[in-house]
DNA sequence: GCCCAGGTGGGTA
DNA sequence: TACCCACATGGG
């Protein structure tokens, strides 16, 4: 993604932070519900969210496949896995070695934190979680988001390329903001509900799927172009 | 063949 | 702080 790519499409008015819960109805509206769920247990949505980094959730599927098919998608077995097998079964996803090292890294950590097991991380209370997640070499604020969301049910907005796409072509605010900016703008604006942050997501998803299969202008075809 | 995809960390000025 | 860059496969 290039964020100093010239401005593709008409000047539309500017979307406000505040409209973003009736944004994120339109978007439902149109969609329908996701309930999504991007893994089977909470613990592969954690190995796909270090997986799924700048990369297309096809690949991130194939590697997923190759996990599960070998036996090794749980904390015991990645843990015993060797970094070489690891990176090869990883292969479909890309930047396999670097992915490896990172899933690697991570394991460690989940051991070292709480013992391989999810519920012990479950318990822990505020933002020690994300704190500790962060510290952890290859998990930045996405990837730590993605799991506080999806694999422990927590309150945190995620903040994806696509969402900084879509909301900077409606000119909320400017792509090149911050993460933490990004993050505070969406959060202040909508009420702390897991439920609804999850599938707000995973309608912006849905939404730059969609858009990357078509040609035509955002704004033809944008559930959202009531907005612009 | 070329462009891009649900990031992150390291290096340089 | 603000940019560069490496990392890599697979689909359109």
């Amino acid at each position: 993604m290039n964020p100093s790519r010239p401005f593709p499409y008409p000047k539309s008015r500017k979307l406000k932070p505040e409209e973003l819960p009736e944004v994120y109805r339109a978007l439902r509206r149109h969609f329908g519900h996701q309930d999504w769920w991007p893994g089977e247990t909470p613990f592969e949505v954690m190995v796909g969210a270090i997986l799924t980094q700048n990369t297309a959730w096809s690949n991130l599927e194939k590697a997923i496949a190759n996990l599960r098919q070998a036996g090794v998608l749980s904390p015991e077995a990645l843990r015993k896995i060797s970094k070489k097998r690891l990176a090869a079964l990883i292969r479909p996803a890309g930047y396999f070695n670097i992915k490896a090292e990172r899933l690697k890294s991570f394991i460690q950590f989940f051991f070292k934190e709480y013992g391989g097991r999810l519920d012990r991380m479950r318990k822990e209370r505020g933002t020690a979680p994300r704190t500790k997640l962060l510290s952890v070499k290859g998990v930045g604020p996405e990837t730590a988001d993605s799991m506080l969301l999806y694999a422990l049910n927590r309150p945190i907005f995620v903040i994806d390329a696509y969402t900084k796409r879509i909301f900077a072509r409606h000119r909320m605010m400017n792509f090149s903001e911050s993460y933490d900016v990004w993050q505070k703008v969406f959060m202040s604006a909508l009420p702390r509900q897991t439920s609804l942050y999850n599938d707000f997501h995973a309608q912006i998803v849905a939404l730059g799927k969609a858009l990357c299969k078509t040609s035509k202008p955002l704004c033809d075809y944008c559930p959202l172009s009531r907005y612009l």
